[in-house]
DNA sequence: ATTTATGCAAATCGTTTGCAAACCT
DNA sequence: AGGTTTGCAAACGATTTGCATAAAT
């Protein structure tokens, strides 16, 4: 699945990221965003070396934190014991939040209306504030079985 | 912090969910639950470890997921390496949500207007319904630095 | 010429598991 | 007795890291 931003805006969007931290954007960094960007949803480490063909390991798990700390990668930790690796909001320019499959471990986006949004946000801070908790984004997953599961 | 619920019926919401689950109440599952009971924050292992003197560690981790299972505590991946643990809301009786805190890892407790639980609730099953997904509850985590770490 | 990225193999560390002794009913 | 729980020590496995080579500037 293709997301809504084009591949070549994408690779600008992380190039620019990439440069604001003062990292290159490696042939294995571009063949991880693209991967990422042709994958339908959050991606385990291990799909991603599947996919993008040659990678070694280590360097993956490098590249991805780099990407990762660039802004350009998000990574998603559910609990059952593979992170897995999406393009960021920050890039795809797309909020969203997660289905978390309690079997299989497999992540799908989810879109929520942008006045829902607005709602949590506001309580979520004020809750925060009342904490001395300095709220920066917040995170939704809705947990239970796939289709693929049920 | 003394949640809502009374030690005792914690203790014998404890029990019955245990026996549901063909488990026994031994002594070292009583004081992991009165030990976060007692915490007002999910804990690590490390901490549970301290307070509750004398488990050892992989009894611990046996018990806790023994408890998990019959649904008396849950268990709580931040992303941080360290799993948290907490009474479920089923025995405590108050749905809540986290903050986490990108310094420390720590967790504390939030809870929203049940109004808005309502208005999250149902988009997500609409949306969820959507994909096929079968949900079952969400966790809502804000993202962010607690006090100590700003 | 330096600095940075890569890939291999080895190390790390939270968590899980094997097993024999202690415990319950 | 028969099954469960415990604690120790060993195993596990996803992720991280050391190091020497290759690539980039």
């Amino acid at each position: 699945m293709t997301k809504g931003a084009s591949l070549s805006e994408i690779h600008d969007a992380a190039l620019q990221r990439l440069r604001q931290s003062d990292q290159r954007y490696t042939p294995n960094r571009r063949k991880l965003v693209e991967t990422l960007h042709e994958a339908p949803h959050p991606q385990p480490i291990g799909s991603v070396l599947e996919q993008a063909a040659g990678l070694a390991q280590s360097s993956t798990y490098r590249n991805l934190t780099v990407l990762e700390n660039a802004g350009v990668v998000h990574r998603i930790v559910t609990g059952d014991d593979h992170a897995r690796f999406e393009l960021s909001e920050d890039v795809t320019g797309a909020h969203h939040h997660h289905l978390v499959c309690t079997q299989c471990g497999n992540v799908l986006d989810v879109a929520l209306s942008d006045q829902l949004e607005d709602l949590i946000h506001s309580e979520l801070a004020l809750a925060a504030a009342s904490k001395g908790f300095n709220g920066q984004h917040h995170r939704i997953d809705l947990i239970g079985e796939c289709v693929t599961c049920v």
